[in-house]
RNA sequence: GGGGGUGUAGCUCAGUUGGUUAGAGCGCUGGCCUGUCACGCCAGAGGCCGCGGGUUCGAGUCCCGUCACUCCCGCCA
């Protein structure tokens, strides 16, 4: 981090970098700021390791060089905040530490000040004997964020932001900002609401992402629109989900699916070139049809193979009725051939119960052995079958298959999941190579098995990629696309309806009627009679995305103050119940059990 | 909303079949130490075993409830 250290203007409290205490400073007095890392202490001479944001210095206090100081350095404690001085010399060769990168030299010092003592911290700062667990280090969330590790990952988001914004203004996106508080539009995730004092009984919403407003700056004739955009959306939390997450929101105008993929194939190439990782463009695309069938997702790690096989025809007609019932239905038998794994009985039943918990009603497992399968359901199925089966599965001797029958959306869905999950941890997945591609031609509605109703499945203001037959909703096309890499969803968009016209048929279809329309929707509407031109664009998570190239499971880990998989905040306590006046301000009364919050667990 | 895992010292964890006074490493405090860098050596402090209830002569350990953290399913147009 040192050669990226900015310029650091000389002052009372330091005029050199921590981490930039080298070569050309030797012979030079410097004045260094920052916390006590470690301390050891030798009783006639006393070592200190100090760090600021750019690394870590030793500083050497020696009563030979300084009396009057020695003492105020055997006093220092870890993670006091020290002003020092002094020479920089060159350490003796045996003295030297590699393991930092002012190692080769230390400062001599000759003159310190206290800035700020500290209490003995909760956890180690430099904690590299154990990980610390989460609820401390978001209750400490400031110290936590003073490990080198953390400083690192939030320098690396601060990165990968800028070079958005520097690829998006060179090709004349102007940033724009839109409201925070602004107006429900329910359908899809629940919004977090604030009240309105001024208009008592009325809510604001905040945003679950600026999709109307970017659309209506194009109808405002910005014609290229960009922003960092803070967005909310009240449902459970995740690994990869936070209840406020941030996108990088993009739109154009007078644009087609080509000209959207091929910008952001330029800014993916241009932010990772940024960021060290280079990617070669075009991307390759798969239809989302062709995702299910193949790896049974909609976001595709193709990094590896082991894909969804379908073994439907082959089984057509089997006597085992638990495949030939399933086929008779309409459903589908799928499989994958997961290569030579040899694995005890217990945990192969194991792989049963985890299908299940994916949703399955059962699954097959099965070697391919010389004189056919060894697998519990082996005997119902004929030596033609298993031939069948092994051919469409490319299986050799040893190899092991996973089967399993349902609708074909859920099997793939299934084997689908477990291949991810068994990539992982069978260590399938090659360590270098990165996988982005486009998943194109997503249908356009899908039915919702709960209502019974059509629903788009990107959202209502996508473009359809021909005229919708209302008869067969299902077989409609959208100019939709999402881009996925190594398995995790970056990002997605489409091209938007523009005529006021076709936006009605396709509210119409999934059950929006046109006083409905005009209630939720009107101003986006109404906007769209004064002449739209043709628009679309795309949306990033950028936490997923700063995660991925920090090496992060969790967006957590690049959030600098995220909420815990429960939606809290230990350090602030948020949300915490407020006082009776503030509610009678807003006109709003307490229903249900309104309870203090527990202070202990 | 549902399922799994975890909860013991400031941190990371161990704790046998229910049995006497609950342990370790790190950290912390004090002392010694002039070339360490995860410094070393000696001594010491530190516990509502998440919380509440139950079973039992006896509970960190078993049962019920509850809370918190975490992962997954649902949910996330």
């Amino acid at each position: 981090m040192a050669d990226r250290a900015p310029f650091l203007p000389e002052n009372d409290y330091r005029d050199t970098w921590c981490g930039g205490v080298l070569d050309d400073l030797v012979g030079k007095t410097v004045r260094v700021a920052g916390w006590v890392n470690r301390r050891r202490d030798h009783g006639g001479l006393v070592f200190i390791d100090l760090r600021d944001r750019t690394g870590v210095v030793q500083l050497v206090f020696d009563p030979a060089e300084s009396s009057e100081y020695f003492d105020l350095g055997h006093a220092l404690r870890p993670e006091w905040v020290l002003s020092a001085e002094g020479e920089v010399v060159r350490r003796d060769p045996e003295t030297v530490n590699p393991e930092i990168g002012t190692g080769e030299f230390e400062v001599r010092v000759s003159g310190a000040r206290i800035l700020s003592e500290a209490e003995t911290p909760p956890f180690e700062i430099e904690g590299f004997r154990a990980e610390v667990g989460e609820e401390a280090r978001l209750r400490h969330r400031y110290l936590d964020l003073r490990r080198p590790v953390m400083q690192e990952a939030i320098e690396i988001r601060h990165r990968l932001v800028t070079e958005m914004r520097s690829f998006l203004d060179g090709e004349g996106f102007l940033e724009i900002e839109t409201p925070v508080l602004t107006r429900s539009t329910p359908e899809g995730a629940r919004d977090f609401l604030v009240p309105s004092r001024l208009h008592q009984g009325s809510f604001f919403a905040l945003p679950q992402s600026p999709q109307l407003f970017k659309q209506m700056l194009m109808v405002a004739g910005f014609e290229r629109y960009f922003q960092i955009a803070r967005c909310f959306r009240d449902e459970d939390l995740r690994a990869d989900r936070q209840p406020d997450f941030t996108q990088l929101d993009i739109e154009m105008s007078f644009v087609g699916v080509e000209d959207v993929i091929g910008l952001n194939e330029r800014l993916m190439a241009h932010v990772l070139s940024g960021m060290g990782v280079e990617v070669e463009i075009p991307f390759p695309r798969i239809s989302h049809d062709e995702a299910i069938a193949r790896f049974g997702t909609d976001r595709p790690d193709m990094r590896f193979g082991h894909e969804v096989v379908d073994l439907t025809e082959v089984l057509r007609g089997t006597e085992f009725k638990a495949f030939g019932g399933v086929i008779e239905g309409g459903g589908a038998v799928v499989g994958i051939n997961f290569g030579p794994k040899d694995l005890p009985r217990a945990q192969l039943d194991g792989l049963i119960e985890e299908a299940k918990e994916l949703g399955a009603k059962g699954l097959v497992w099965a070697y391919c052995e010389d004189d056919g399968w060894r697998a519990p359901i082996a005997k119902f199925l004929s030596a033609d079958e298993q031939a069948g089966l092994n051919e469409a599965l490319g299986a050799s001797e040893g190899d092991l298959m996973l089967v399993a029958a349902d609708s074909q959306a859920v099997a793939a869905g299934i084997l689908g999941g477990l291949r991810t999950r068994l990539a992982e941890r069978w260590d399938l997945i090659p360590e270098s190579g990165n996988c982005l591609v486009w998943v194109v031609d997503w249908p356009m509605f899908e039915r919702d098995e709960r209502t019974d109703r059509w629903i788009a499945l990107h959202h209502p203001f996508t473009s359809p990629a021909s005229e919708v037959d209302p008869d067969d909703p299902g077989s409609a096309r959208a100019l939709a696309y999402d881009l996925v890499w190594n398995g995790v969803e970056l990002g997605g968009g489409s091209i938007r309806i523009s005529e006021p016209d076709l936006q009605k048929e396709v509210f119409a279809i999934i059950g929006i009627d046109e006083e409905e329309a005009a209630d939720r929707f009107g101003f986006l509407l109404e906007a769209l009679r004064y002449g739209a031109p043709p628009h679309g664009g795309i949306a990033y998570g950028v936490d997923r995305f700063a995660a991925l190239l920090a090496g992060f499971d969790s967006i957590r880990d690049v959030i600098a103050f995220p909420k815990t998989a429960s939606g809290n905040d230990p350090l602030t306590g948020a949300p915490s119940p407020v006082e009776e006046p503030q509610l009678k301000e807003l006109g709003l009364a307490r229903g249900g059990a309104a309870r203090a919050k527990p202070s202990d667990g």
